[in-house]
DNA sequence: GTAATACCTAAACTTGACTTTAGGTCAAGC
DNA sequence: GCTTGACCTAAAGTCAAGTTTAGGTATTAC
């Protein structure tokens, strides 16, 4: 068992949003003593799991919405299967974007590395859009398909 | 030359959004006519600039400052340089990020897969945290490390 | 016993990124 | 000549996700 400021500690998290997650409804299971919030296994894995939806773009408000199914037993695993894999589906598609977006921002390292050897970007933009060295070129075409 | 409609289209942004944008100065650039908007090939490659910085965490005011810097010309090469080497290492850490996160969202699936096909949770949480299948057992390793 | 820490709440505040509203211009088609 | 559609502005409004504030409790350290 973690007192709230051991898990703000393990997670990296200020104290103040752990205490706003509990008020949105995000540790439904949670227990007290004397009004001190106890954080169990329960709550480290919902944590886990709570940055893992934040980071696939999901709401607090949603998010909570399967914390509550996580209380209600057998009858919501197709639900909460569904939500993950459709999670699953929005993860993958912001890795490739994330991936193009990789693509233009190295376009660009080399696109201004090249500029100050050259003192200028004339050089540059006379082989545009198809003249590039190949390996740029790649970037470049994906950057901008 | 473009019309806001036009870019809006092309972008699938709202045309109050590029208003925005350009009030926001980063559309430093932009000519008009009879106070209409003309997007050319300066704005259009600013917009896809705008998307990567956006998707790497850079705010609004510090695009402005890039854009800002764009129009000064070579004094500020070096500059634009390292901003975009930063965004580097930003949105490679935020994949590799998101690559744990799918790893747990994978294994969410097969777990809800498996507590469906069994009704119940029981055998699952018996293989925690090391008696997983193989292939899940990686999933599980890096999604909890 | 008193001072320092770590915990607590409710409610107000902040921030960033838009979006909406209300009112206006301007060119083209009928 | 007048309506329609696409453009314009300034200013107010919205929304999610926290953060801060003000005031209070409870356990430990000296």
């Amino acid at each position: 068992m973690y007192t709230i400021g051991q898990i703000s500690e393990m997670f990296n998290l200020p104290i103040s949003t752990l205490r706003y997650y509990d008020k949105e409804g995000l540790f439904p299971q949670m227990q007290r003593r004397s009004g001190i919030r106890r954080f169990g296994e329960n709550e480290v894995e919902a944590l886990r799991v709570i940055e893992c939806l934040k980071a696939s773009g999901l709401e607090i408000k949603d998010i909570r919405l399967f914390m509550d199914w996580a209380t209600q037993g057998a009858e919501t695993y197709e639900k909460r299967k569904e939500l993950f894999e459709a999670r699953r589906e929005v993860i993958e598609a912001e890795i490739t974007n994330l991936q193009k977006m990789l693509d233009m921002v190295k376009f660009k390292c080399w696109y201004y590395e090249t500029a100050i050897k050259n003192g200028n970007e004339d050089g540059i933009n006379a082989m545009l859009p198809d003249k590039l060295p190949p390996e740029i070129q790649k970037l470049y075409d994906n950057a901008h398909s």
